[in-house]
DNA sequence: ATACTGGGCGCG
DNA sequence: AAAGCGCGCCCAGTAT
């Protein structure tokens, strides 16, 4: 008997969690490599503290307070520290040891280097060790770098803060938090001191025992088929119709190109969490077995992305998977929406303690390309390898749906079946794909080509460019948003009027266009085209097969709850400008015979918003088709009678003010972006509306910004009394109870600001009414078998490759559900719902359409 | 080579 | 005091 067959109860009294571990021995020359102990008072510090309690507080590094005395978090943020820990009758330095990341003092407080943290974690990891404590406190992103950093890498300390890691390479508990400093920078913040303050207090408190994992116990796997023991767990299963988990290894992202595999296939056991893995045998009787497990209703399914599952399984194996039951990717953004946490292996870490069991996979995995198309290595791993990276992957994903289902309140239940079951129509999306013109593309990109090397002729032909190669080593690159800001300012003087995020001046469309010289013309120029080229034509070209693009809709991503599209990223192609709407969309055209037809909810944020804050002036609107509340602010800000309000004039109310002022901007940045607007609005009769303000006594822009703010002072003061105080609750809410519900049932975690706060649930809940629609539209359409598909969504719109015998019936559909089956469904919605429509000519493109009724 | 950041820009 | 949200993807530049 191979050892590999033995039964999986068989008694291995070995731990067998054996990562093989990095011996990091303090080398003597790390300190002279990195140098820091030259530069303070206290040099190599020791760690302090009695450690009686067995907790060890990681911290950043020594502050001017620390170096001084010797002794860490002594100084302000440290004090905060204690404070906050005698609340919970813990005193630091006798309950606890602390230690840094760095054990010396960065000139100024600097933030430490990568490499300096590295060097100095030996060290650390010596004390760690050494002292044998039961549970680590980290404090700031650093700390977390330091223990964590090269196990797996830290981009940012917002989905580790709060977790509680049975971490089974240091054998014990660890409980990243922020670092004190950080609530110093932003006093006022209840949210962050209250978060703090309840990760110490589950920290100290913690008392649950620490549980090794042995995960490679009872694994089975088998190399050949047949064997009875697989033919015996397989029919078992078909008999007793457990809930399995999942997992395929494949041989890359999509599996539409020629050649794709899946590579090998593990279940997990719902009692024992225990798997069993094998390949994908070649061989009639176990296809058909397999294709008898996965297409059994009354199998419950679970995947970590369940989407993967499903659509390779379609494509490779030729049929669908029956009896889809839970999606632990979904569940785990339900339960905690902040940014990158969803993922297997990170939440395996979180919650198991189990890190880098991927990592002789990871090199095999890596694609040179971009296209998601392309074949990975993983044919190339050790089978035996291969297929116990698998049997982990899906033993860890029954874990996860356990604990998922105990954690899933019932009220998050419900936001969690709306994404499990949009993510089973997407499903259906992403196989259908969507049609384009290849030939067209090919030449179009040629064409872009030659129209980018004549502007980059003129360009280098430019004064500008001459004089930037009188002064400067480098060729100019139109590309290098540093060389132009290095051009504009020090070699011809401009003073640019807008700063990057980070404090630099910007060179953005914004500010290029008000320099407004042949120059800087020819650069947007550029831009515009280059966008054009290497984003939306060279992603069409990539991802295509055959005349087919599949982009991703994914509902795990976002921190509102809404969908994103990527590969290509279906819900940014060209719209506003018309020339780039040109090239891009006349690229996307229906199936032979068909037509596109494209379905948008009509002001569907405002709407929503209406719902949440039921403010009456604003349902007023609504409600009443013979009033506009965008026409009524052009009136108010541009000082104009009703009949006068163009809808060029309402247009710039409506995004520059209205949507502006309801998404939290103020008055300021408003007026900015609203005398830009109107430099070129005329009334009907031709007089254009800067004079018409002329002559109302708002003659330039300072005259102009007051009166906006006064504006802004009657909208929300005298009008939408309502909406304002529903922003000031759904505030205080927050900062009461740290997370805000929505009404689809969602709940949104984490650090917010002011404006998230109002627009994560009104942005969330939009979707959502589409997102229900588009669930009906297809279960509907399959139910009646439709030749039309529903071929992809963009936040509230629905796009329909359409067969035109069946467009009255789908109009009428669509039409239902959208505006009415949805307000039956939910019955928050308390405004009447509408949709508008455009379609496309029969063979047509989706640049070429017009407007319907529906 | 690879990973990450910053700036920029497309959409709702 | 702070002052519009949400995404994905491109390139340049830098660190490792």
């Amino acid at each position: 008997m191979k050892e590999d067959n033995l039964p999986f109860f068989w008694p291995k009294t070995e731990i067998i969690y054996q990562k093989p571990k990095k011996v990091e021995k303090p080398k003597k020359d790390n300190c002279d490599l990195c140098g820091l102990f030259y530069g303070c008072q206290s040099p190599k510090m020791h760690y302090n503290g009695e450690g009686k309690k067995k907790i060890l507080f990681v911290a950043e590094a020594n502050g001017a307070q620390e170096d001084l005395q010797n002794n860490q978090l002594v100084g302000e943020a440290g004090q905060l520290l204690r404070m906050h820990l005698r609340k919970l009758k813990f005193e630091l330095d006798e309950d606890g040891w602390k230690d840094n990341a760095l054990a010396c003092r960065p000139e100024n407080n600097r933030t430490p280097t990568a490499r300096e943290i590295a060097l100095c974690r030996p060290r650390l990891m010596e004390n760690i060790k050494l002292l044998k404590p039961e549970k680590i406190i980290l404090l700031g992103k650093v700390a977390v770098q330091a223990v964590l950093g090269d196990r797996i890498s830290i981009t940012s300390i917002g989905k580790w803060v709060g977790q509680q890691i049975p971490d089974q390479d240091l054998q014990c508990w660890i409980f990243p938090t922020y670092h004190p400093s950080f609530l110093l920078r932003d006093r006022d913040n209840l949210v962050l001191e209250k978060l703090f303050y309840s990760h110490l207090r589950d920290a100290i408190n913690w008392d649950h025992p620490f549980a090794i994992e042995y995960y490679e116990v009872g694994t089975r796997r088998y190399y050949e088929w047949p064997n009875e023991d697989l033919q015996y767990r397989l029919n078992k299963i078909l008999e007793t119709k457990p809930t399995i988990a999942f997992d395929y290894e494949t041989t890359g992202i999509k599996p539409h190109a020629n050649g794709h595999e899946i590579l090998c296939i593990s279940i997990a056991d719902y009692d024992t969490e225990q798997s069993i893995v094998f390949p994908i045998f070649k061989d009639e009787n176990f296809l058909e077995l397999i294709k008898k497990i996965l297409t059994d209703p009354e199998i419950n399914k679970v995947a970590h992305n369940a989407k993967f599952e499903d659509c390779w399984t379609r494509f490779i194996l030729g049929y669908r998977v029956q009896g889809w039951h839970w999606d632990t990717m979904l569940a785990a953004h339900v339960l905690d929406n902040r940014e990158g946490i969803c993922g297997l292996k990170f939440q395996t870490y979180i919650n198991y303690g189990v890190i880098g069991y991927d990592s002789f996979i990871k090199p095999y995995i890596v694609s040179k390309s971009k296209n998601c198309n392309h074949f990975n290595r993983l044919k190339e791993v050790p089978l035996k390898d291969l297929l116990l990276y698998c049997a982990i992957d899906s033993k860890y994903t029954m874990k996860l749906y356990k604990r998922q289902k105990e954690l899933m309140s019932v009220r998050l239940n419900k936001g969690y079946q709306l994404l499990f079951e949009g993510m089973l129509e997407f499903c259906d999306t992403e196989a259908i794909g969507i049609r384009v013109d290849d030939e067209y593309l090919i030449k179009q990109d040629k064409h872009l080509k030659k129209r980018l090397d004549r502007l980059t002729r003129k360009i280098e032909a430019s004064k500008e460019v001459e004089l930037w190669d009188k002064n400067r080593d480098k060729k100019f690159n139109i590309n290098s948003s540093k060389m132009l800001q290095d051009l504009f300012i020090n070699l011809l003087d401009y003073d640019l009027s807008k700063k990057t995020l980070k404090g630099n001046d910007s060179t953005d469309k914004e500010v290029l266009a008000s320099l407004d010289t042949d120059f800087t013309r020819l650069i947007l120029d550029y831009k515009k085209l280059f966008k054009i080229r290497g984003t939306y034509l060279a992603g069409f070209i990539r991802e295509n097969i055959d005349g087919i693009m599949r982009p991703n809709f994914n509902l795990h991503t976002t921190r509102t709850f809404r969908s994103s599209s990527n590969a290509v990223n279906f819900q940014n192609i060209p719209r506003r400008d018309i020339e780039a709407q040109r090239i891009c969309r006349r690229s996307i055209i229906p199936r032979l015979g068909r037509f596109l037809l494209e379905v948008d909810y009509s002001g569907l944020e405002v709407h929503i918003a209406a719902c949440y804050n039921k403010d009456p002036v604003l349902i007023e609107y609504l409600e009443d088709e013979t009033t506009d509340m965008h026409r009524d602010e052009a009136m108010n800000l541009f000082l104009l009678e009703e009949d006068q309000v163009t809808k060029e004039i309402r247009f710039v109310a409506k995004n520059s003010f209205v949507f502006a002022e309801f998404y939290g901007s103020y008055f300021v940045e408003c007026a900015k972006n609203l005398w830009r607007d109107i430099d070129s609005l005329k009334l009907e009769n031709g007089i254009p509306l800067k004079e018409h303000l002329k002559s109302n006594h708002i003659s330039n822009y300072s005259t102009f910004e007051a009166h906006v703010a006064n504006v802004e002072d009657m909208l929300w003061n005298e009008k939408y009394i309502v909406y304002r105080d529903w922003k000031k609750k759904i505030w205080a809410d927050y900062q009461k109870t740290g997370n805000i519900k929505t009404l689809t049932g969602f709940r949104c975690g984490g650090l917010m600001k002011k404006n998230d706060v109002f627009s994560y649930p009104i942005q969330g809940s939009s979707f959502h009414c589409l997102l229900w629609s588009f669930i009906q539209l297809n279960q509907i359409a399959k139910k009646e078998s439709w030749k039309s598909y529903l071929i992809g969504q963009i936040h509230d719109s629905i796009i329909v490759d359409v067969v035109p015998d069946e467009f009255e019936h789908i109009k009428k559909t669509v039409k239902r559900v959208m505006c009415e089956d949805v307000r039956n469904h939910w019955n928050w919605i308390i405004v009447p719902l509408s949709v508008s429509a455009e379609v496309t000519k029969t063979d047509g493109n989706w640049y070429d359409k017009e407007k319907i009724e529906i």
